[in-house]
RNA sequence: GGGCGCGUAGCUCAGGGGUAGAGCAUCUGCCUUUUAAGCAGAGGGUCGGUGGUUCGAAACCACCCGCGCUCACCA
C-alpha cells in the first residue's frame, strides 16, 4: 500500500500526507458514527432571523473559501447544500485539522443557524468533526447563481465515460443527475403502490431459466455445476407469471430484470427493467384502460401534472388515449390491406416508400417493418396500435371476430413503444399450434423464435382463466417522464466494456 | 458490425512537425462574514497504446484500445 503510492499523483499523494498529520494530531479520519438532527434543506426553509437555532448537520464538502482566521465551505448532504462559517476563535485546535481538509471529505458539524453580511443563511460551527477523509480529488464545479436565479456552472464533470463508469462521482457533483434517479425510483414506487392497491400480489419467479420465452429474443446462457446443466438468464417472465394464474391467484405482477443478448444503444442496455401484470378474467380492452389510469395516477402523483416534454415535443397523458387498428394505420400510409394483400404487393408498397426489403422477409417482418418506418414515428400523443397479425404474437389470445389477428395492444408515446398487452392465449391446442409454427421459424434461421415450453403448455391443459397480460419496460417509461434520450442516464451503472 | 467524431494536468479545454499550455483545482505565504473570495509565489504531464515516417512526433501514417453520435440489427 505504502509503495503504490509512488504512483500516485501529488494531489492523491498530498491527500495521503494530510491523513497522516490527521492521525499525528489525534483526530480519527475515519470514526464510526454522528448524530445528524437536521438537514441542509430544513435550515434552508424553517430559518427564522433572531431565533437560536443549533443544529447538527453532516454532508461532504464541496466549496472551501479560507481567509486565514476563519474559512467558509459548503457541505452537501442528501438533500442538497448549506454553507458553513469556521472561526479559530469558535472552535480551537479543530481549525488546526480543518486546515487538513479538502473538497469531498465528510464531516460532521454542530452549530447555529444565522445569515451572512451577504444574505446567505449559514450554519456557525461551534464544533467539527471529521467523519470520512477523501482521498481523490473530486471533479468539482464552480457553480454561481446569477440575478435571474439560474444557476452557472463552470467546468462541469461531463466526459460521458467517466460519469458512467464513475457514477458515484457523477452522483456527488452534478445534482440534475441525482433527481433523474430519485424520479426514476418514485415512479416505480407509484407503480407498485397503483398495482397493490387493486389488490394484485407482487411475486419473484425465476432468473434462471432451463427454458427461455415470453418474447423474441437471444438470451444470456450460464452454467449450473451441480447440475451439469445450461440456464438461460431470463428475456421476459410471461411464461411463470402465467403458471401461477393458472395457480390460482387473482393478479399477479413482477418488477424484475430481463436479459437479452443483443445490441446496445441509446435504448437497449443487456440487462434492462420490465414490469409484467396478469390479470385472470380480464381481456384487452380492460387492461388498455388500465394502462390509460396507470400513467395518468403516476403522473399526478410523481409530478403533479399530465404534460410533459420529450425530446422537444409536448405529451399530454388525457384518458383516453387514441385507438388505432394496426391494419387501419398501415392502410391510411400504404392504401394496402395487410389482410388480403399478397406478401409481393405489399413488398411493392413498401418499396414504394423506400423501405429495403429482401427475398426471405416474412409477410409479418414486411408489416413489422411498414409500421416501424411509416407509422410509429408520428405516434407523438399517447396512442393504443391494436389488432396485431397472428404471425408477430405467438402467446397472444386470437381476436374474436377478425381473422388473422390477435388481440393485442402496444402503447406508444412519443414515437416510442412503451408498453405491450394481449388478452392471453389460453387455449393449450392453440398455444401447441403456435410453438411449432415457432419451432419452423427457428429452423428457417430465426434464433429468435420462441422455444417450445412443455411445462407451460401442461400448465395451460390443466386451465387458465381468460386473462389479461401486460408488459412495461421501465426503463423506457422512466426516459419519457424524466426526458432522457438515453437508457444509460436512466441507469445506475449501464453496461461498459471492461476498463482496460 | 458500418460511417462520422473524440481521447493533452484531478476537471474543462486550447495547441497541430522544433523546449508541454490556460482557467479552475493543488501547494507555500498573507488574510476572522467570504461566495467563480482576494493578493503574491510554486509544483503538477507515459499528450489513450504500439509500431512507422522524420535530424526531430502530442501533432503526419498504420494498427489497436476506450468513449460518444449515427445507421443497421433488435421489442
Amino acid at each position: 500500500m505504502e509503495n503504490n503510492q509512488q504512483d500516485l499523483n501529488v494531489l492523491i499523494k498530498r491527500r495521503f500526507e494530510e491523513l497522516e498529520e490527521l492521525k499525528a494530531k489525534g483526530f480519527e479520519p475515519f470514526p464510526y458514527s454522528f448524530d445528524v438532527n437536521s438537514s441542509s434543506e430544513w435550515i434552508l426553509n424553517n430559518f427564522r432571523d433572531g431565533e437560536d437555532t443549533s443544529v447538527s448537520i453532516a454532508g461532504r464538502i464541496m466549496t472551501i473559501r479560507r481567509m486565514g482566521k476563519a474559512s467558509f465551505a459548503h457541505i452537501q448532504d442528501d438533500k442538497g447544500r448549506i454553507q458553513i462559517y469556521l472561526k479559530k476563535d469558535d472552535i480551537g485546535e479543530s481549525y488546526d485539522a480543518f486546515k487538513l481538509l479538502d473538497i469531498g471529505d465528510i464531516i460532521g458539524v454542530t452549530g447555529y443557524v444565522f445569515k451572512t453580511k451577504t444574505g446567505e443563511i449559514s450554519v456557525h460551527v461551534r464544533e467539527l468533526k471529521l467523519l470520512s477523509k477523501s482521498l481523490r480529488p473530486l471533479p468539482i464545479a464552480k457553480e454561481v447563481t446569477d440575478e435571474q436565479g439560474n444557476k452557472i456552472i463552470f467546468d462541469q464533470f461531463a466526459d460521458k465515460e467517466l460519469r458512467y463508469r464513475q457514477r458515484y462521482v457523477d452522483l456527488i457533483v452534478n445534482p440534475e443527475i441525482r433527481d433523474t434517479f430519485i424520479k426514476r425510483s418514485r415512479i416505480v414506487s407509484s407503480m407498485r403502490k397503483f398495482l397493490d392497491s387493486r389488490g394484485y400480489l407482487e411475486v419473484e419467479t425465476p432468473v434462471l431459466q432451463p427454458i427461455y420465452g415470453g418474447a423474441a429474443a437471444r438470451p444470456f446462457l450460464t452454467h449450473h455445476n451441480a447440475l451439469n446443466t445450461t440456464l438461460y438468464l431470463r428475456i421476459a417472465d410471461e411464461l411463470y407469471l402465467k403458471r401461477l394464474i393458472v395457480g390460482g391467484f387473482n393478479g399477479v405482477y413482477e418488477i424484475s430484470k430481463d436479459f437479452r443478448n443483443e445490441g446496445m444503444d441509446r435504448t437497449h442496455n443487456p440487462e434492462f427493467t420490465m414490469m409484467e401484470l396478469y390479470v385472470p378474467y380480464k381481456d384487452y380492452e380492460w387492461m388498455m384502460q388500465f394502462v390509460e389510469q396507470m400513467l395518468y395516477e403516476i403522473s399526478m402523483e410523481v409530478f403533479g401534472k399530465i404534460d410533459f416534454e420529450y425530446n422537444g415535443l409536448n405529451i399530454n397523458f388525457s384518458v383516453p388515449w387514441r385507438r388505432l387498428s394496426m391494419v387501419e394505420s398501415i392502410r391510411e400510409k400504404t392504401g394496402m390491406d395487410i389482410l388480403s394483400a399478397s406478401i409481393d404487393e405489399l413488398k411493392g408498397a413498401a418499396r414504394g416508400k423506400g423501405i429495403e426489403t429482401s427475398a426471405d422477409d416474412t409477410k409479418a417482418g414486411i408489416i413489422d417493418e411498414i409500421f416501424s418506418t411509416l407509422v410509429q414515428p408520428e405516434l407523438i400523443q399517447p396512442t393504443f396500435i391494436i389488432d396485431y397479425p397472428v404471425e408477430l404474437s405467438p402467446l397472444a389470445k386470437r381476436h374474436r371476430s377478425k381473422e388473422g389477428l390477435v388481440e393485442r395492444f402496444e402503447g406508444y408515446v412519443g414515437g416510442k413503444e412503451i408498453c405491450n398487452a394481449f388478452s392471453e392465449l389460453n387455449d393449450p391446442l392453440d398455444q401447441r399450434q403456435r410453438f411449432e409454427d415457432q419451432s419452423r421459424m427457428r429452423e428457417a434461421g430465426d434464433q429468435e423464435a420462441h422455444q417450445r415450453d412443455e411445462d407451460f403448455l401442461r400448465a395451460l391443459e390443466y386451465g387458465m382463466p381468460p386473462t389479461a397480460g401486460l408488459g412495461i419496460g421501465i426503463d423506457r417509461l422512466v426516459m419519457l417522464l424524466t426526458n432522457q434520450s438515453s437508457i444509460r442516464d436512466v441507469i445506475f451503472f449501464p453496461q461498459m466494456k471492461p476498463e482496460a
